[in-house]
RNA sequence: GGCCUGGUAGCUCAACUGGAUAGAGUACCUGACUACGGAUCAGGAGGUUGCAGGUUCGAACCCUGCCCGGGUCACCA
């Protein structure tokens, strides 16, 4: 049994033997004891003051004697208002370092025998990758570690938008304007290759309108279409996307490609695999070098048909019914919630359909029990249709489906908007990171004697620490601000500040590899000091985190532990010699506990997706 | 307008899910290395937790009302 069960356990038993009241082992409370004062763990005695029928420091009293005395591990506690801090005996401590100094997994969860699901990533074939995906990537990939460490095994998918209007256009643009240039030919990489055609098509597009708007046929349209006091620039701005479907000679053209690729024509198709194929190829370099990788793809020219039947077997259920016009619907209003459409009135599928037949399709492929979705919060209402239909329909993953919905991510300028080319590009960015690290270690000068390689690997490994430590650090569903500026920092609260905590302890490890330093903790080293206290204390929360972690599908509660470890380390560094310690017993436990720091700091920092370079 | 979501130091974020004097970083001032690596450490200044009520021994957190951002309410995806 964990300790900390032990000690609820002992609570439950001094309130049953001193007040003769049953409570649940499971309802009491512990927390760490805040550093400000003396002890390791606290317990809250003000809930029991009604049973107690005492003053709360006299039962803070009452049960801190019952554990001394019933508890072995516990060695002394006191009492402050109604809070009840006890501590710990140096040889719980010492037993605890020297069980898990060696072990690697440290903090991992046994295994629950579940399958997870996590879909991230989820991009559009018609553009690069920009800094909204890299929030997504990040919280997804380490979702999917955390949820692993966690003891479940986890299989990560992405579905693919390949299809639709988007790619149309920037197949056109470069049908149009492409002049048979490729990605190869130009030396492009991919994903921006195409991008490029589908800005280009947007700005031919905007001329076309822009033209339409002087012409004498637009003013004479907006005259007699403008409500009100409408300008020329509010109703053009509404009226585009009709502008769009039912005058423009691009638009026009676009649409005619749909339909042909939808059709099955040949040339068609075959134009679309080739860009799609530049485009995977773009973005396999980009995951490569954010460090993820994929399970599974799906794609969604493959999906958007699913989910027809399973409308069919909800009709017949009654989970769904049909309108008069032929298009089926859900009934959500009992749930809060409205009546959504679930099939259109000629037959074919939205938005939800498909994700309701490949929520089925995973199922059928992998047996997951639970499925998690990486997707931003715009889309919080259609999870929660989503997930409240695919309960209805009985299917049997249905009850546990979450979605982690995350904020936007903005500049300090105000929000990233494609057309207005406002947009931070991940190749970009991740390039200048890591240059911005080289300019600053050369300045430094630490790595000089190192090979090229050697060096570029650290920079690369330092500069997307700081990168990702700076999008995770933040809470999920918080609305960030993203200043480039600030996420090149490489002091204080970053992921640079970990890596050099975890990197003084190497060098510490390697000198002391040299010496012959018995590395036994004996009984000898007697009294354990507040800092490296701190450092246990702070280490043993570390498996209880993970869970809480993954329950929360919260990583930046992960990242956070880091911060706190690396910077207690720091502290501790200071304050404390480690290898000239003031007796051989001390230097042995100071050596072990940063050891086990630096593993902790590993493991943790790994499920962040963010790598330990050994110099920096 | 309905629903969802957020509002904490100048700025970027925490707060172990209702606990102790609301903490970090950054920016601004000050101090600390002939070294177990200064990408570090210490100190100063910086707060009516959007506002007003309520519940509680105890509220940034829960309830009510209001104010300000953002999102969403398509036979788009």
């Amino acid at each position: 049994m964990n300790i900390l069960e032990t000690v609820k356990e002992g609570v439950k038993n001094a309130i049953e033997n001193l007040y003769s009241e049953k409570i649940e082992a499971g309802s009491v409370i512990l927390n760490p004891t805040r550093k400000e004062f003396d002890g390791d763990y606290t317990l809250v005695v003000f809930p029991y003051t009604k049973i107690g029928k005492k003053s709360p420091p006299q039962i803070a009293e009452e049960i801190g004697n019952y554990l001394q005395t019933n508890v072995s591990e516990i060695s002394g506690f006191n009492v402050v208002k109604g809070f009840l801090n006890f501590s710990f005996s140096d040889e719980f401590w010492k037993g605890f370092l020297s069980q898990n100094v060696d072990n690697q997994s440290f903090g991992k969860g046994e295994p629950t025998g579940k399958k997870v699901m996590v879909e991230f990533a989820s991009p559009n074939t018609n553009k690069p990758l920009h800094l909204g995906h890299i929030r997504n990537i990040l919280l997804g990939w380490s979702s999917s570690k955390i949820l692993k460490a966690a003891g479940n095994e986890v299989v990560n998918v992405q579905i693919i938008n390949d299809r639709g209007i988007a790619i149309c256009k920037s197949m056109l643009a470069w049908k149009k304007f492409g002049e048979g240039g490729t990605p190869e030919n130009t030396g492009k990489k991919g994903d921006h290759f195409v991008g490029k055609f589908y800005v280009e098509f947007e700005s031919k597009f905007k001329a076309e309108y822009t033209a339409w708007q002087q012409s004498e046929e637009g003013i004479e349209h907006f005259l007699s279409h403008k409500k009100g006091e409408q300008t020329e620039e509010e109703y053009f701005k509404k009226y585009k996307q009709s502008y769009f479907n039912n005058q423009s000679q691009l638009g026009k053209a676009a649409k005619e490609m749909l339909l042909k690729w939808e059709a099955g024509d040949e040339e068609t198709v075959a134009l679309w695999k080739k860009m799609n194929g530049w485009v995977y190829d773009g973005f396999e370099v980009t995951y490569d070098s954010l460090g993820v990788d994929f399970d599974k793809l799906y794609y969604e020219s493959n999906t958007y048909l699913l989910g027809k039947e399973m409308i069919e077997k909800g009709l017949n259920d009654k989970v769904f019914f049909k309108k008069e016009d032929g298009s089926v619907w859900i009934d959500l209003t009992d749930a809060k919630m409205d009546e959504k459409i679930v099939l259109r009135s000629d037959g074919t599928s939205v938005y939800i359909t498909q994700d309701i037949g490949t929520a089925n399709l995973r199922y059928q492929d992998f047996g997951v029990e639970k499925m998690v979705y990486v997707v931003a919060d715009e889309q919080d209402y259609h999870f929660k249709v989503l997930f409240e239909t695919l309960k209805r329909l009985g299917e049997p993953y249905a009850t546990d489906l979450h979605h982690l919905s995350y904020g936007m991510v903005d500049l300090p300028t105000g929000k990233m908007k494609s057309r207005e080319g406002t947009v931070v590009d991940a190749d970009d960015l991740i390039a200048e990171v890591i240059e911005e690290v080289r300019k600053n270690s050369v300045e430094r000068g630490e790595i000089e004697e190192l090979s090229p390689e050697e060096r570029n690997e650290i920079y690369r490994r330092i500069g997307l620490a700081a990168l990702k430590f700076f999008i995770i650090k933040v809470g999920p569903k918080k609305r960030m601000i993203f200043d480039p500026k600030e996420s090149v920092d490489l002091q204080g609260q970053t992921g640079p500040y970990v890596q050099n905590a975890y990197v003084r302890i190497q060098s510490i490890l390697r000198k002391a590899a040299t010496q012959e330093i018995d590395l036994a903790i004996g009984d000898n080293y007697v009294k354990i000091e507040a800092q490296e206290k701190e450092l246990l204390t702070s280490l043993f929360t570390y498996p209880s985190l993970i869970q809480l972690a993954a329950k929360d599908l919260d990583p930046s509660s992960i990242a956070n532990f880091c911060y706190n470890l690396a910077k207690d380390f720091h502290k501790f560094y200071h304050d404390h010699s480690i290898l000239k310690a003031e007796s051989e017993e001390a230097m042995a436990f100071r050596i072990q506990l940063s050891k086990m720091v630096a593993t902790v700091l590993a493991s943790a920092m790994d499920l962040l997706g963010i790598e330990m370079p050994e110099r920096m």
